[in-house]
DNA sequence: CCTCTAATGTGGACACTGACAACATTTTAA
DNA sequence: TTAAAATGTTGTCAGTGTCCACATTAGAGG
């Protein structure tokens, strides 16, 4: 027989993340609260600090789950790829369809003071989907889709790009109703973007390793 | 001689709004608080209800504040264009310009729910702005620089890049260090999205040259 | 010039929050 | 076995958004 109690909860600190990433795409961003994830895990309202230093130690800890659920979502999507192009394609369109679904996490993840990268878990985390993109990119170069160098650059234009369409749609800025309509566009827009940094013959503002 | 405290303040609504204004960029969009923004207007904490129905109000307000500021960014970087596609660069240099140097009042312009656009003074603050972009497209439509047809799409890829650029670089994703590396880094990107979107409608029948 | 009402500002209260301190219980390692 | 470290709890505090009742003033209609 258990008791309904027993004084230590055994692995408290994952049924805090569990409550809030429960708890987050309802209650929204603002709307988590210390004393709400602690009430839901059965457990004080002073119990958490045992586990996290503050209020934002346990967000960083949500936004490092984000980035990991990004990570399978990108990966997932861009499973079905047949040409690098493609792959690179998909990899967007998966980052562009976890933002809209996951909305209040993706705020999470983002919308966050810089320090945020002080928490070792999260730039890992934050590391880790950009790889996914970097290693979508590399295969362009690699099928002459894209030209060889630093693939860095190119990463960053193609996350910006996304990440642009994600937040602005999020934020009801953009003139799309539903979420197919966002992924639509999106297809257009990196369509558009990668023919616009194709390889060209001879240009003499090409892109170059820079230090 | 004026006693220190007349009953009624006069305009206590806009003197609210600058002493958020003024508050906004040091406090950040989470700091800035009612109460906070009553007692620099040098009254009790519940003036501001007089005034503003909530929170939400005054944040909505102080964001259309922003997007006034952020067109008359946008049109005097744009100012020392020479083509219609330079207009275009220098727009977009502007918006990640402004987003860089406000940092915490560009978040209260796009970090709320879509519920803000029920407040008429933000969406047509926001459509101003949008406005700006939307004549740099079309001045490169008519300049031949882009392929004719409704410039929306065109815009909002536009405004999707330099938008995620500005979230990224706040965020700290990007890996510059100076907000003069971030408007480089810019530049670079809208030229490649121009380019790209430019060689669209068709390669070999490219016909703009009109002597 | 006088009211009388609406507009505007005040003080008090409530429920809620993040955080700290002091204390209680349990685990674990010496 | 026992002392120390981990983990949870209750109590408390200042601060917040919002509601309510009340005070003061301005301005319109007589």
């Amino acid at each position: 027989m258990k008791q309904p109690h027993p004084y230590h909860h055994g692995n408290l600190k994952e049924a805090l993340l569990e409550a809030a990433l429960q708890h987050i795409d309802t209650a929204g961003p603002g709307g988590i609260t210390l004393r709400e994830v602690a009430r839901r895990a059965g457990v004080s309202h002073n119990a958490p600090y045992r586990h996290f230093a503050d209020k934002d130690e346990l967000l960083a800890a949500v936004a490092a789950q984000g980035f990991e659920r990004l990570t399978a979502a990108m990966n997932a999507e861009a499973a079905a790829a047949g040409t690098a192009a493609d792959r690179l394609r998909l990899t967007g369109r998966g980052y562009v369809g976890f933002a809209l679904e996951y909305r209040k996490h993706f705020s999470v993840m983002f919308d966050r003071p810089p320090s945020v990268h002080s928490y070792a878990e999260y730039s890992a985390a934050a590391k880790r989907a950009f790889e996914v993109l970097m290693d979508a990119i590399k295969a362009c170069q690699d099928a002459g889709e894209l030209p060889a160098g630093d693939p860095a650059p190119f990463a960053f234009t193609a996350w910006s790009l996304v990440h642009g369409i994600a937040k602005l749609a999020i934020a009801g800025q953009l003139p799309f109703r539903t979420t197919a309509d966002v992924l639509v566009f999106t297809d257009r827009a990196t369509q558009g973007l990668l023919e616009g940094i194709l390889k060209k013959p001879a240009s003499p503002r090409g892109r170059r390793l820079k230090s």
